[in-house]
DNA sequence: AACTTGACGGTCA
DNA sequence: ATGACCGCCAAGT
């Protein structure tokens, strides 16, 4: 059986290194034609279905806006995560996005 | 079955 | 640099 879209997309998100970030179009181009960025939003939304533990928080907009962290309950929880992981945020903004940045198509070895 | 929505991204004015 | 438009494709209504 083939593995589900979502599924992939928590496979990618989970290998995401602590303190480090990518983005929404980052994994769906990973994932190459199999879905687009909304997708990838998509998938994480039904991940919060899912049991495991999968840091969403670490994934941001191409301009690593905090755009999904309505999802996450509170206003501030997703900031004061990455906060907490040492990223710098102003604004629901990530200041040293492209210094944390952490790219799947790089890291990855596609194994 | 048709229309709208969305945790996005690239292009163009 | 900012804002509008369009493409992407599954889910919900």
């Amino acid at each position: 059986m083939e593995i589900g879209f979502f599924q992939q997309v928590h496979n990618v998100v989970s290998n995401i290194p602590y303190g480090r970030i990518t983005s929404y179009g980052s994994i769906a181009q990973y994932l190459g034609s199999k879905g687009s960025a909304r997708m990838v939003g998509w998938a994480l939304n039904s991940s919060k279905n899912n049991t495991k533990n999968i840091p969403a928080h670490r994934v941001v907009n191409r301009n690593g806006l905090l755009t999904g962290k309505q999802h996450f309950g509170g206003a501030n929880t997703m900031a004061e995560l990455l906060q907490s992981e040492g990223l710098k945020i102003k604004d629901n903004k990530i200041l040293d996005f492209k210094e944390k940045y952490w790219d799947p198509n790089v890291e990855i070895d596609r194994n």
